[in-house]
DNA sequence: GTGATATAGTTGATATATCAACTGTTGTCA
DNA sequence: TGACAACAGTTGATATATCAACTATATCAC
């Protein structure tokens, strides 16, 4: 395996480690990771529209339709009309929905801590130097489209 | 926002970015991730069983009914019952998913050296030694279980 | 050999994700 | 003002993912 596609792979699944480990935080709280982040830009933006909280989340407002509506069972968050535009819904956080969103927090932060502190600082500040150097060289990249073509578009 | 906290976002994000990239290319031959590495996994082990393939494509195995139903349809595979095993069936590519499951690769590991030949060679080297260490300290947090219990399962 | 247990694979329920199509509302502009 | 485009949100179809429950086969223990 060469050296760029080991890079490659090391990236993916240090992701799924981290992915892992807060999915199984956030069951404890019987939500998805989905759903704490929505409560999280609702606590920082209440009154956010879904096509808002659809861009911050980076989804579909499809998808915001339904989880917004799983949240809202859960009874931690609720719906306004907008004031003056008729289309909109305005969301904000339920008392129930802002402590477990603040006390989840706090659980994740520690945790990011107690992770990422297991590496010494050094190691962690060379880490955030390189990773954000090929952070911006992929997002370059990605946002000039440049994905290879195949040629025959076998379908 | 603290450095650790910085590096875990950054983590993410960088793991997006490249995800994104993969499954634009994949799109363009119809077919998405998760089929993309079954059939890569097959190829490399002709003849493994549904329960080999969930292992490796670390999902539940329901999940690999439907993915190889689709790849099935697709006419990207077939299966033939074990010869001694009444339970297990074997998978198999058929000559168009072969040549499909070539061809991709082939494009994905240029793909990968373009979007990494991007930083040099001193950044990538270190990246992928730091990277190793946060990696294997990640595994080994997460095998001892090591996750922050909250007292007040909230329901 | 038979009875308990484990394994392979499927199905059903549900959540998340996308895209396409649709309903209403708002805004524009001629 | 009245047609038309843009936008907000929902629904339907489909793919992916999990878990629980089930069927059928295999294996182990006695």
């Amino acid at each position: 395996m060469s050296r760029r596609e080991h890079l490659y792979n090391l990236l993916k699944e240090t992701f799924l480690l981290l992915d892992d480990g807060d999915r199984r935080l956030f069951s404890q709280y019987n939500l998805s990771a989905p759903r704490y982040y929505a409560l999280v830009h609702i606590l920082e933006e209440p009154g956010i529209s879904s096509s808002g909280l659809s861009e911050r989340l980076i989804c579909d407002k499809s998808n915001v339709t339904r989880i917004v509506r799983g949240l809202e069972k859960q009874g931690y968050l609720y719906r306004k009309p907008h004031e003056t535009d008729g289309r909109t819904q305005r969301l904000y956080l339920t008392e129930k929905g802002q402590t477990i969103c603040l006390e989840i927090q706090n659980s994740h932060h520690a945790y990011n801590d107690a992770r990422l502190m297991e590496i010494d600082e050094t190691t962690r500040d060379n880490l955030l130097h390189t990773l954000s150097q090929l952070h911006d060289s992929l997002q370059a990249s990605l946002a000039s489209d440049n994905i290879p073509q195949n040629g025959n578009s076998s379908q």
